[in-house]
DNA sequence: AGGTTGACCACCG
DNA sequence: GCGGTGGCCAACC
């Protein structure tokens, strides 16, 4: 849990954001950095995923936090090279790589065994969040897809 | 109270 | 295209 207000509530803004990523597509840490507005702290994209909160260890007792393990998709965010981090250990990995395979998306082994996700397929990578453009949030229309085609 | 680590990334050689 | 570097800042020694 953050120790400042300011971290509190960049937590906040990237969990929102990590769930507006809809399911059976991923984005990277440093897109979602952007889409809160700093796009300079992928890493600590990173820091708030690690420590997103379990569900409810126990309900009755634990006041249950507003975004947690359950609630938040933190699968759907993996490194910009489109290899799902093995932060330490790859049972995390694995882990997630099962997660996101459960909602549709393929995800192939490397030779070195980097699980990888095609963004070209899977990626979603928009330049605002659709709460903030439902918001009123207007974006000229001089939109233009820049989309890799692999 | 100071130093290191890390679910990262862009930039340069 | 790969390896090193700098920036970022919360968590963890």
């Amino acid at each position: 849990m953050p120790r400042t207000p300011e971290a509190e509530s960049f937590f906040h803004a990237v969990y929102s954001a990590v769930q507006e990523i809809p399911p059976g597509k991923v984005t990277t840490y440093g897109h979602i950095a952007k889409l809160v507005g700093t796009p300079q702290r992928p890493r600590q994209v990173g820091v708030c995923l690690k420590h997103l909160p379990v569900p409810s260890a126990d309900e009755a007792t634990t006041p249950s936090p507003r975004f947690h393990h359950d609630n938040v998709p933190w699968q759907r965010v993996i490194n910009a090279k489109g290899i799902i981090s093995p932060r330490s250990q790859p049972s995390g990995a694995r882990n997630q790589a099962a997660a996101l395979e459960a909602e549709g998306v393929a995800v192939t082994t490397g030779a070195l065994g980097e699980l990888m996700v095609n963004f070209a397929e899977y990626g979603w990578f928009p330049r605002l969040l659709p709460s903030e453009v439902a918001a009123g949030a207007v974006l000229s229309s001089d939109e233009d897809e820049g989309e890799e085609s692999e």
